[in-house]
DNA sequence: CGAACTGTATCAGAAACTTAATTAAGTTAC
DNA sequence: GTAACTTAATTAAGTTTCTGATACAGTTCG
């Protein structure tokens, strides 16, 4: 791999909001707000929240978190436990409903990424391919911004495919 | 360039997924939801454009663009003009003032990518860098879906209001 | 214990979006 | 040339989603 290729922060900057907006716009079959996507996206990436958890990591306001999660626990596509280690709080899990329809729109997103990939050449899917395990390290680094940094582990088969999560263990 | 590396579908559809919940979500600092700022974005990027082009490439109503140029208008960030070629038509056009908070953003996720960056190896930044072009042309066949070989689908014309409550897209 | 703090719920009102109806300009057919 | 149709934008009314303020239960600390 050359590594005297230097990186453009624009480029990158510009390619990553050009993706952005191409992935927000796909269309769900309910009739669910970006927002609760989200949410529900959350919840099945990385386990059950707190309501205070769920309100910090999308930007909204406690109280819009919890108007969403009655809603979504009227559908069926999360639940309410109470927190065993605090009397106060309540952790939101997703139900498989929940997860079912977060999956439907990976598949279709992946359908959709399918297609453009397959209109690629070899050369130019193999350097995406290489480029992954970088990007996956800097969604990690922006989750984890202080804590410990793991060996740069550089291998390209390393993000499990099968196995999609684990970044975020969280003890109670 | 190693051309037998295989290109992960579902691993990239992971990476973007986080990309885009990680862009999303960054604060702004005049008050302007999520779609305002993706129809200045598309202003300050291709230039003017009408109200029922920015509809269909937001995907909400024709109404809802109107009323939030009404008042992206009132605020001074864009101006509407007529269409020299179209007498129903209006062309909205990004003011300084709108392309201003587009560059700012852009210039905080800049800074922010930056500091990602930094913390990657040497060779990760480069693998990224390589990539690239190769990712740029996966947005820019999906915004222009008749390539070299088939004719595809137009896409463009009907799109209209047509009930977004059941799916909204519908292909032929 | 009591005071301060934290996590959640509730309610009124604001903001953003949708549907439906309206106005106006352009196009087609007779 | 005018009637009928289509397209672009606006307006009005209603719905969903979010914020701000407040209330209340559980936790922490003096």
């Amino acid at each position: 791999m050359p590594e005297s290729v230097e990186l453009s922060i624009a480029d990158l900057t510009h390619v990553l909001e050009d993706f952005t907006r191409m992935h927000i716009r796909l269309p769900s079959e309910r009739r669910l707000s970006f927002t609760t996507l989200s949410v529900l996206h959350t919840l099945a990436g990385s386990g059950p929240k707190r309501l205070t958890e769920l309100a910090g990591s999308e930007q909204v306001t406690q109280s819009a978190i919890t108007q969403m999660v009655t809603k979504l626990e009227r559908d069926g596509l999360v639940e309410r436990h109470p927190d065993p280690s605090d009397g106060r709080a309540v952790l939101v899990h997703v139900t498989a409903a929940g997860a079912a329809i977060v999956d439907g729109r990976r598949a279709e997103r992946m359908a959709r990424l399918s297609e453009l990939a397959d209109r690629l050449t070899p050369a130019e899917r193999a350097s995406i391919a290489v480029a992954l395990p970088a990007l996956a390290r800097m969604v990690e680094l922006h989750e984890r911004p202080t804590g410990e940094d793991d060996a740069a582990a550089p291998e390209a088969a390393g993000t499990g495919t099968d196995t999609p999560r684990e970044s975020t263990r969280r003890r109670r």
